[in-house]
DNA sequence: TTGCGTGCAAAGGTTTTGCATGGCA
DNA sequence: TGCCATGCAAAACCTTTGCACGCAA
């Protein structure tokens, strides 16, 4: 948790609140860059990096890594939602759903208490394989 | 799962013993390369990237990401037994930890059945902080 | 005015690919 | 002999860093 910003520039207004209104999807910043170039907002990528960077550091932003050679994938943490629940994401159709679940929650405790290990929630992420694709 | 190894070269024996004899423990393209030239055996990084790409694909190996920039992570399906557990990754000193754990498997079979998520634990990692680096 | 923020260009690192050569069957 | 495997060099990526300029406070 670093300190947080001190300037409020066009390119952070514009990236925060474009994040903040994509909800809990993930995106990267490719596709960040891609939509605000969209939006006709230009913002340099090295801009971007730093940028979701320092919000990940202030805790807004969640950042997991799937596979070797992809981009890293961030979350908009809204409001402290996410915190509390796991993600999963489906090796075949890359769909991220998040789960709330009291089981999950309680196997977080135990695996702390039991083995000694406490699981970031916000780091970690289930891989498999969703429902559509298995039933496909 | 595609085909398997066709032909049995020096270095595919060599990597393939040397992994085996790695046990569970983790590794990387780096650290495997710097193994088998300490015990003088040559193998181009090329030829070791295909070969563990190809043991990945075989079900042998396990591969998982954690940061960005980050080189992937290996580590040795010895005959199935890793396959049944799930492994915990220390944020902070890099440890894996290899969890028996029934309720970790219950809540597997009850994320399956209630949630339709079928988990795949080759592929998941749970992050967090070891007992070690908590109480430390 | 001060000093953080930006963005271009270049570097850094991992992984993949093209291609000629080598070696197993 | 046929064809897969190897390894060098180069390319392809993603991400970070150096540096001069821009801009918020």
């Amino acid at each position: 948790m670093k300190k947080t910003a001190q300037y409020s520039t066009r390119q952070r207004r514009v990236i925060e609140q474009y994040i903040a209104s994509m909800g809990d999807s993930h995106f990267t910043v490719d596709s960040l860059c891609a939509a605000l170039l969209q939006k006709g907002e230009m913002v340099g990528r090295t801009t971007v990096y730093r940028c979701v960077e320092r919000l990940k550091n202030e805790g807004k932003l969640r950042k997991y890594m799937q596979n070797a050679g992809e981009s890293a994938c961030y979350q908009y943490i809204n409001g402290g939602h996410c915190q509390e629940h796991f993600h999963l994401k489906c090796e075949n159709c890359g769909d991220l759903i998040h789960m709330d679940c009291h089981d999950m929650t309680n196997l977080a405790e135990h695996i702390k208490s039991h083995h000694g290990f406490a699981i970031n929630p916000l780091k970690t992420v289930l891989y498999g394989v969703c429902e559509r694709c298995r039933t496909k």
